[in-house]
DNA sequence: CCCGGCCTTACGTTTACCTTAATTTTAAGG
DNA sequence: CCTTAAAATTAAGGTAAACGTAAGGCCGGG
């Protein structure tokens, strides 16, 4: 399974004992992968061969600071950083954030606290539609509407209400629109017991969802199915 | 257009002047709805019937604490929620973001600061899709396009999908494309087992894809033969 | 020329998935 | 607490896509 302690961190300061203090914390916290830079150069260069996930950057570092090696990385990506200083003047927190860090932590800090800082950014990028789909989120698939709040499918036939098990399927399967999901996954955001004896149950359902939003369930536009991979919901056609 | 300052906010503090600080700062800022509660009991009500999309709680509260009101909403919804406190032990921060805060800001804060934080929470968890620049991950071969999340193949000719084998050989080729992957490797990583009888399987399958992502399958461009070696995955034609 | 490595095609088999229906569980109302 | 309907879960038979197998052909190197 995956979780956000897959993602990849990369962290940048200068000395040496909070590279490893820094490693010490995050491998106790879950994270498997650390990579480290102790320059701006190194730091750009493992940023774009390794491309993670996340980083942390020192404010002072020797051959530049962290202000402008964060706004150069910004360019390239919007994953989650968050700067790590020494510095608690106001004006360099709100520059940092300005430059859309995402958190601005002061030497000296808590173990505990940036971890928890850490993984509730995590959270958020990675997993982000949990955090709640905005107000009138619809799924327009063709002539059929999915309104998830209400849990109603509008077809031209009429109306008809999802069912628990059915809503649970295609919000999974909304989130990874376009992209393969496996049966095992979307068991687990169906079902609370990851242990679940029939995986037909899980067809079954599919089948009384397609009678539901698709024209004809056997013939699925929208609900599709993987051969030895799993589910995939067609992209929107927009028209 | 949508943006986050669409958002609906809910202000939680039993202090009158903060409450019309805060709402000062956020509609300076540009948030147009602002609700706000004194106690537990109307954050609770206000909660349950606005749905708002992130809340500000205080810590102290006349009939309670923030941090019980915090989790009891935690368990409803999964909106951006930030604590404002007075109380700066470490213990308190530990135990706020411990309980899913977003974050946890200390009185007396800078205006500017609470705006930067909350936008930037707000901008992770309503605009996530930008969030994850890693864009689509494809493969480009000349007028072959591979995209491995969905397992689509698109030619000139239409859409194909990779079926799992075939996906699974090609993402290895991709892993080392440009690189020699010996006919074993190619095995191991395409089937579970490590025994296999016939590496003449591999060579149908190798066939299999050829016929998805070359315009001549006989005539191979991109997937290539090297004799007594493997296969080869010939590097992107940028073009 | 011959041999080994690779290609190609056809065909039989497997397995993942579909479908229907019966059974069990859950929820709602009296 | 019982009744009833809706939903979820089993179960079993059917089907076709995906896979494996094998046999014959090609082609380059020795």
């Amino acid at each position: 399974m995956k979780t956000i302690f897959d993602a990849k961190l990369l962290v940048v300061d200068d000395e040496p004992e909070i590279i490893i203090l820094l490693n010490t914390i995050l491998h106790q916290a879950g994270f498997a992968r650390v990579l480290s830079a102790e320059n701006c150069q190194q730091a750009r260069a493992l940023f774009a061969l390794e491309k993670p996930d996340g980083a942390i950057l020192d404010v002072t570092l020797p051959d530049g600071d962290g202000f402008s090696l964060m706004q150069e990385l910004r360019q390239q990506s919007n994953v989650p950083m968050l700067f790590l200083s020494a510095r608690d003047e106001d004006e360099n927190r709100l520059l940092g954030l300005g430059l859309g860090a995402d958190d601005y932590i002061t030497k000296p800090f808590l173990p505990r606290e940036l971890v928890l800082r850490l993984n509730g950014i995590l959270r958020r990028v990675y997993q982000p539609r949990q955090a709640q789909p905005t107000a009138e989120e619809c799924l327009v698939l063709g002539t059929v509407t999915v309104n998830f709040k209400s849990g109603i499918v509008k077809t031209d036939a009429g109306e008809k209400n999802l069912t628990a098990k059915e809503h649970a399927l295609l919000k999974k399967l909304w989130e990874n629109q376009g992209h393969i999901v496996t049966a095992d996954s979307l068991c687990r955001s169906a079902w609370d017991d990851d242990l679940y004896g029939y995986e037909n149950t899980l067809m079954v359902h599919i089948r009384r969802l397609r009678e539901k939003i698709e024209v004809d369930p056997s013939q699925p536009q929208y609900l599709l199915t993987v051969r030895g991979m799993g589910y995939k919901l067609a992209k929107e056609t927009k028209q």
